[in-house]
DNA sequence: TTGTACGCGTTATCAA
DNA sequence: TTGATAACGCGTACAA
């Protein structure tokens, strides 16, 4: 690792000239010597030490990539394809801005903001943050934050939120079952907070539009923990006949309960309907493949760097952005109108 | 942000005490101080600034994951559930550690390169790499470097290796077919080099060893890119009924091709088997289940951050880990001895 | 156009 | 047990 003041040494001149070269500050020094010190660095392959130039300058051209996952859901994040596709997205951005991400996981909030302090990190990205979280990090950290699906009317007084139309999604994905005359339409999802209350109230609005009474026992709660996953499947299972429907909060999910159906010999969609939401590659290999609400995943994570690298170029950003969804009408719902 | 500076002074005592007291050199200050710098650290929530820490000491606390995909295949990389669950074992066993991770994807070895030296990374874990990627790194980067999943002679003098044993998982696979009696057995994958060669060649071991004979018609070759994917997965299908079993070089393929061979009413496994290579959740969840080649991708990621991590502490590390697979032997496989 | 000198926050050496 | 002080590599104000 060459410096800076060797390559001075070297060359017989002062670091100041080095710098500016690297710098491109080209008013400020002769075409000659540029010359010369350009061939010199391309030689030695010279690569500046960035703890040193972020300690003078105060920056880090780091942009922290935090998702707060629920301790019992670790393992389930890290394979969802949403979170990969989403990964995927943010890096892709960051790198071509020549900035750097930082990728941390982490249940703890206070962890997560010692991280992103001690790195001094330029800028942060949020994702799985529930109600107040977000409200304690701006509180915390004083630069750009950008939150990622995350429901907090408080927050919004203090980042930018790359959101869905989450309730729409749902609304629409409801409305639709029901115009396939469905009336006995259950949800699932394994919380009912943030995203997932969402999408539930659109389901429940969905529903109440068209005269339908919604029942708690509607709602069917999954339990993804391994541990408990077969056994919550069972339950599920064995309620299933109670519907008509079922409206699952992720492809992910309406995968797993279509498998578990199919290993009870119960038919989708001859015997029951399932739709998702998402869209993701678990839904489009399945057979038959899934019908969902398709949202654009890496879109998201593309929007949510760009936001941030705005503000950090000092422009302003709304304080919501919301991205569309669509249906994506495919094989898993049964027009039982006639019927 | 805080400086030890700035405690100091206001604690009206020396930068070194109140560092000392940080690293807990427990013998070198008195329980007094120590007490009163403790109470104060945690009263302002001091955090070090990793910057100056790393000039000062040389060393970044960073382990740098990098991927290298290939250019035509940067979406299927990251949406690959093998590589998240990889990214997800790396990460975890790094935080541990009290390390962090940076993640970097890049089609550019020499990209990679300037990246982990400026930031002075302590360690590499590379993946994705091809024959001399390796030693081109090496030759630059002194520090630790662990691969995952590299087939190099010559880079094994440089770095451990964490792999698989690619071709005894794709051996046991192909006699498994053969032992179910199927005879006309097509190889599915994108490329022959690494790990699909390596898999291919156990696939051709086994095939010789039942004296049948391998044809270079034989290899189905996938093209994975979007646009090209459609027509590739066309002509496979037209091809399919000259095979009885398709062994696919990962379960992707694998459901990929399920997918389109349902599509156009070929049954699995009534019309023909198709096997995977992986174990991952797509396979999991797709029915039939697969039948398939299991490989811990998780512990690889683990083994990989833990080998490096001995590295870092001083311990050599053998060349070459080889982790085990075993057949998972589930419904894509019919037994056609008996016809 | 070029050079000197200092500061960034931390650790480490050595003296008190 | 504590305290000055010099590094670490870079950027930059200011002087030459």
């Amino acid at each position: 690792m060459i410096t800076i003041k060797e390559i001075a040494k070297q060359l017989n001149m002062s670091t100041t000239t080095v710098s500016n070269v690297i710098h491109g500050k080209a008013g400020e020094v002769s075409p000659d010597t540029r010359k010369k010190v350009e061939e010199f660095l391309k030689k030695v392959d010279y690569v500046p030490n960035i703890s040193a130039r972020n300690l003078a300058q105060n920056q880090s051209k780091i942009i922290g990539l935090a998702l707060k996952a629920r301790a019992d859901k670790y393992e389930n994040l890290i394979m969802d394809p949403f979170v990969s596709v989403l990964i995927g997205g943010v890096e892709e951005t960051i790198r071509n801005a020549g900035y750097f991400m930082m990728l941390y996981i982490s249940s703890d909030i206070g962890e997560i903001m010692r991280h992103v302090s001690t790195w001094n990190v330029d800028g942060l990205i949020l994702f799985g943050m529930l109600d107040d979280d977000g409200i304690r990090v701006s509180e915390k950290y004083k630069k750009p934050i950008v939150c990622i699906d995350t429901y907090s009317i408080e927050g919004l007084k203090h980042f930018t939120n790359i959101g869905l139309d989450d309730e729409q999604g749902a609304y629409d994905m409801t409305s639709y079952l029901i115009s396939q005359g469905h009336k006995k339409i259950a949800f699932l999802s394994d919380n009912t907070k943030g995203v997932d209350l969402a999408r539930l109230n659109g389901y429940k609005k969905a529903l109440k539009d068209n005269r339908i009474k919604f029942k708690s026992s509607d709602f069917l709660q999954i339990r993804p923990r391994t541990e408990d996953l077969d056994e919550s499947l069972e339950e599920i299972c064995n309620r299933a006949r109670e519907f008509t429907a079922i409206m699952c909060v992720s492809d992910l999910y309406a995968v797993t309960i279509m498998a578990a159906l199919e290993d009870r010999g119960v038919n989708v969609p001859e015997d029951i309907s399932i739709v998702g939401f998402d869209d993701n590659m678990l839904g489009q290999l399945h057979r038959p493949a899934l019908t969902t609400v398709h949202q654009d995943v890496k879109t998201k994570g593309v929007t949510a760097a760009d936001t941030l690298l705005k503000q950090l170029s000092g422009k302003k950003t709304p304080n919501q952005i919301k991205l569309p969804t669509h249906l994506v009408i495919r094989d898993t719902v049964k027009d039982i109108k006639k019927s």
